[in-house]
DNA sequence: TTGTATGCGTTATCAA
DNA sequence: TTGATAACGCATACAA
């Protein structure tokens, strides 16, 4: 692979002009630059991006570390991360986890290489989120700023952005109240995440604005495994409630079908609030009401924080801002 | 931020031995090694990652560059790509061009720079593209491997790997006259690609082999702003047909609400097949027979075939390898 | 407009 | 086990 240096012996021009003039310098004529750029395109001369950067002292890649792609809401995110990033001149670096605590400390660790101008990461569900805390508050010792998104944790202190959690819930239950309903559960697969206990409490504090008595039975904080199916059927058939909100999108749609299956009708005998707002909520039928998350705007604002702090390389770890999301309730047939 | 020099003045080893130690050479006893991490933490040395890559001559990020990342098929293609390369020990660089054959040329006359050791693409629908076999021939002739998915191109030379398209169309045909279909129309909005004339070509051959009659005006070729819902709604009320084979997720889901809406019955008035197994093909009522392509599946080969080439440098223009993946019908309520 | 000289931070070779 | 030195390929300050 030739270099500089050998179209500058070539060309017989010095190493300097022949880096200006591939470089479309104004200090060099034109007939200079013809000539060079010519010989160069002859000997299929690449640069060496590695030997560029060090020399211009800067890193134009970034990441992103993301729990499941083949959720919808983190596809947008992407999605608009990574329209933003291009846009201001960084490529993204894309990482997956699958919800393994273990895989994204790996992650994690392997960038302290340094390859990344920062990063941009949505925690997987975790038992022992210390040790994440503990790698992140390195990467931020190296100078390498994090943003954090949807899934935030309260101990690391950067940049945030996340949806207005205990809102979302609480506008769930007005509006399910508004249309009749006064029995409302609450299906929840993060109960033990900060966001499963805002949206938790918003949910509680609805139902007291509402005069409606909390029924701790109609609060289901799943675990895997758990017997959701006869818990609601049960619910269902002994009208104990006529709403559910339910928190994660599949589901969302296995109560859908659970519902229809048992013969009841939604929503006239059950309402239903999705979040996330896939798109299989358009499409099944009776199509999902559902708290549409904004997953590009979410992607789009976090690489702009971002940007910032990697642009603003003084004080990595002051003056943090977290930006609360709008949500928007998208209402439909099932509700 | 401190650097390998730095930590040499400091603890009084030479640049050498900081670096070995910092690397954890068995060179190096161990009580330097520990000196030496202590400080390197101490003082927050982060490796140049551009420095150490310079010396080392070895690139490790790969690219991929995909025209919509909210299309399913994509999304699947991108976790099987991001997992294969990550267990391989490269870093994945994600770019969409949102369909925009523009944005493709800008994106990869960007990665002229060389920061990528190889591109992984799945072209954008493009009436010109040759402008885009000519940079891909320049990044080849920059010694950077490509390798072409789903999407290929004929006029490009490189590692490919597709669906059997051909087959695709003609299992299709034979699973819907197995179920008693005769007038079976096929709706394409991808006539003009490669892959849109080999599934074309499977249909007319499995009519002919079926004995069926084909029926220029089954063939319903679309291009964006045609009035499909009204030219369906025609062939559907005549009776002229009675099964579709649909090819792109949007339009089949819109065509399954309008069949309903007519007042016909799926499957025992028109039967749907449709591709790329879209989440909502399950969970529509009735659920969408599909043809599975195996997203993850043809994100690890392609990417196989990819570190293949980076990894045996010479030769990048010859022997390249064509690979068919086996697609799957996934047999649902609507045939 | 062109050339000279230097250094970015790391790693690898070889010598001690 | 450690150190001296060179080199990776490029871009820039400065001189001509």
């Amino acid at each position: 692979m030739a270099n500089i240096n050998d179209i500058s012996k070539a060309t017989g021009f010095s190493k300097s002009t022949v880096s200006k003039a591939l470089n479309n310098s104004q200090e060099i004529s034109k007939k200079t630059k013809t000539i060079i750029k010519a010989y160069a395109k002859k000997v299929n001369f690449k640069p060496n991006y590695y030997a560029s950067q060090l020399r211009k002292n800067e890193i134009k890649n970034v990441g992103i570390i993301i729990p499941s792609i083949l959720n919808n809401f983190f596809t947008k995110v992407l999605k608009g991360a990574q329209k933003e990033f291009y846009d201001s001149g960084y490529d993204l670096v894309t990482y997956f986890n699958e919800e393994s605590p273990s895989k994204e400390m790996q992650i994690l660790n392997k960038l302290k290489n340094g390859s990344l101008a920062g990063i941009l990461i949505s925690l997987a569900k975790n038992p022992f989120p210390e040790n994440i805390t503990k790698i992140l508050l390195e990467l931020n010792n190296f100078n390498i700023p994090i943003v954090m998104f949807d899934r935030i944790s309260k101990e690391f202190k950067c940049d945030k952005v996340y949806i207005d959690n205990f809102q979302s819930t609480f506008e769930c239950v007005k509006h399910l109240v508004s249309r009749g309903k006064k029995k409302i559960a609450l299906v929840s697969q993060i109960h033990d995440t900060l966001i499963g206990k805002d949206r938790y409490n918003g949910y509680v504090e609805a139902l007291k604005s509402e005069k409606i008595n909390f029924d701790k039975e109609l609060y289901l904080p799943l675990d895997i495994g758990d017997a959701l199916e006869s818990e609601i059927t049960k619910l269902c058939l002994n009208k104990r409630i006529d709403a559910i909100i339910s928190i994660e999108q599949q589901t969302t749609v296995a109560l859908h079908n659970l519902i229809l299956n048992i013969g009841l009708k939604i929503p006239k005998d059950i309402a239903i609030i999705g979040f996330t707002n896939d798109p299989i909520f358009k499409h099944i039928k009776p199509s999902i009401t559902s708290m549409d998350q904004h997953g590009e705007y979410f992607g789009k604002l976090s690489a702009k924080l971002l940007i910032d702090r990697i642009q603003n390389k003084t004080e990595i770890k002051k003056d943090f801002r977290e930006e609360k999301i709008p949500f928007s309730l998208i209402h439909r047939e099932s509700s």
